[in-house]
RNA sequence: GGCGCCGUAGCCAAGUGGUAAGGCAGAGGUCUGCAAAACCUCCAUUCGGCGGUUCGAAUCCGCCCGGCGCCUCCA
């Protein structure tokens, strides 16, 4: 498979470092707020590359931290007057529970940054021992990055002129040159206040956020990594940082390659809570909305092309998903009968082939869907070619291509979910699809039709078929979107 | 100001220099009591604009217009 790497800035053939195994670290979400759907665009991205290297066959090691100390958590903890474990924690939850609604699958691990202080402190006095770190007057660590030859490969910035504006803030009168950041921040009076300080050999003080990720990467995945994700935002400066610290210590590659997700647009602007287009996963479900259409929506784009996040798209994507329930019920209800050909196994056999290559071309989604909506349209149309009925062994190979397909885009049994009935609901509706039938039956036209929009007022579509009426459960849409 | 990205039909969205995938919406048709679902047909001589390179460009180059990101915390 093909990956885009955004360090050398070309697209090329990936190999893990060690197969089968493949490392990957992603920068996962800073905990002083509920995650929005923006991150969650770049998250689902992890996910659809985690699922995609696992169908590829490879033992993945998906590593996605949260940062649980930074300014933002501790300016949060000290706000309300709380400890910043306590502070972060119920965002660790919510992040969990909205990965679980939108069907992520399970990382292999979700390193948070104060669990791993003190591998912090030692990668800094490796630092400091090689040269590349200096301790400034306020007890701050700060990282040289005039020590280290690669930096601004990466992001094409901070060669050393940089400074074609002064940027200069109360931290950095101690730096020695503008372009040197901080390892270790000493303790400030509300850093103490929230519990966020450590100590350490040069006195109290907490961690600087780019030297978390290059820890707990290197902790858990070793000194060079196969792929490392983050937003696009996070280019420069911290992953310029991370390779920059991690190059220095380990003397090894930090990643093999670098994946950079666009940012996500909302009504054709940038999200934003004055501009009221700020959207949580919570905050939509409660609007109504499907979790298996908010995933599909956010993946639905090229993940380096800018995505823009509408209603009006996820009602699409809702639409676009009733029909891949409605495809794999017709083709799982579908009557048997021997003795046709098994021409369709094939086919659809073919059409996953391209989904799966459409993927191995730097993850190309909307491409793989093309090859979805292929199958989808081919079988429907030999099915209705074929009344009598499908070949036992067609009828498996297709709906195993089709699981095939949602073992990436992972919306099929998270939409099915979301439309199941209960057994009470369940009696009560064939009931009154029953009371329709008997009024067809004598061709009390205005009654069945009563009952049909009554069932369909509550999200019920009656389909009448050769083979009988059936119904089915619809994701009703919110009122927002009517 | 520096670095970088994008601009494809009403909407969403692919597109590896060789003659515009796919989805939604829309129109007509088949089926249906009517619908729904499904299927069939139609729906960009054209890819922001202008030049250039080339036998040939949405794809490469230049300029312009429009939008966006990063350069400070940010997915």
């Amino acid at each position: 498979m093909k990956l885009y790497d955004s360090l050398r800035r070309d697209a090329r053939g990936f190999e893990p470092l060690d197969p089968p195994r493949v490392t990957v670290y992603g920068c996962g979400p800073t905990v002083y707020d509920f995650a929005h759907i923006g991150n969650f665009r770049t998250f689902l991205v992890y996910d659809l590359l985690h699922r995609h290297l696992k169908r590829r066959g490879y033992e993945v090691d998906f590593v996605v931290n949260f940062t649980d100390v930074d300014d933002k958590t501790i300016e949060g903890a000290a706000a309300a007057g709380r400890l910043l474990g306590d502070h972060t924690a119920p965002f660790v939850e919510a992040f969990h529970k909205d990965a679980g609604t939108l069907g992520f699958l399970p990382f292999s691990s979700h390193p948070q940054a104060t669990d791993f202080i003190p591998a912090m402190v030692a990668f800094v006095e490796r630092l400091m021992a090689s040269g590349n770190a200096y301790l400034a007057a306020d007890g701050s660590v700060y990282y040289s990055v005039s020590s280290f030859d690669g930096y601004g490969r990466l992001s094409g910035k901070g060669s050393d002129d940089m400074a074609g504006r002064s940027r200069i803030d109360a931290d950095e009168y101690e730096k020695g040159d503008a372009r040197d950041f901080a390892l270790w921040k000493a303790a400030q009076p509300r850093d103490e206040q929230a519990g966020a300080v450590w100590d350490s050999p040069w006195g109290l003080g907490r961690p600087g956020w780019h030297l978390e990720c290059s820890v707990m990467a290197g902790a858990l995945l070793g000194d060079t990594i196969d792929i490392h994700l983050g937003g696009e935002d996070l280019l420069f400066p911290h992953h310029e940082n991370e390779i920059a610290q991690s190059e220095v210590a380990t003397g090894r590659p930090f990643a093999r390659f670098w994946l950079h997700v666009k940012h996500l647009k909302v009504d054709d602007r940038k999200m934003s809570k004055s501009l009221g287009n700020f959207h949580t996963v919570r905050e939509l479900l409660d609007e109504g909305y499907d979790p298996a259409a908010i995933r599909w929506v956010l993946l639905s784009a090229h993940y380096r092309a800018e995505l823009n996040f509408t209603k009006e798209g996820l009602d699409e994507a809702t639409a676009a998903i009733q029909r891949l329930l409605d495809f794999r019920r017709r083709v799982t209800d579908f009557p048997p009968a021997t003795g046709t050909d098994t021409e369709l196994a094939a086919r659809a056999r073919v059409q996953l082939d391209a989904f799966g290559e459409a993927l191995d071309r730097d993850l190309n989604l909307p491409r793989a869907l093309a090859a979805l909506w292929g199958l989808v349209r081919d079988v429907n149309a030999a099915l209705d070619r074929a009344p009598g009925g499908i070949n036992p062994d067609d009828r498996t190979g297709i709906l195993s291509a089709v699981s095939g397909m949602d073992a990436v885009l992972g919306v099929l049994d998270l939409a099915a979910e979301a439309r199941e009935v209960g057994d009470e609901e369940e009696d009560r509706i064939r009931q009154l699809a029953e009371a329709r039938e008997r009024a067809r039956a004598e061709c009390d036209f205005a009654t069945a039709d009563r009952l049909r929009d009554q069932l369909a007022a509550e999200g019920v579509q009656l389909e009448d078929t050769p083979a009988g009426t059936r119904w089915k459960r619809v994701h009703a849409a919110p009122a927002s979107a009517r």
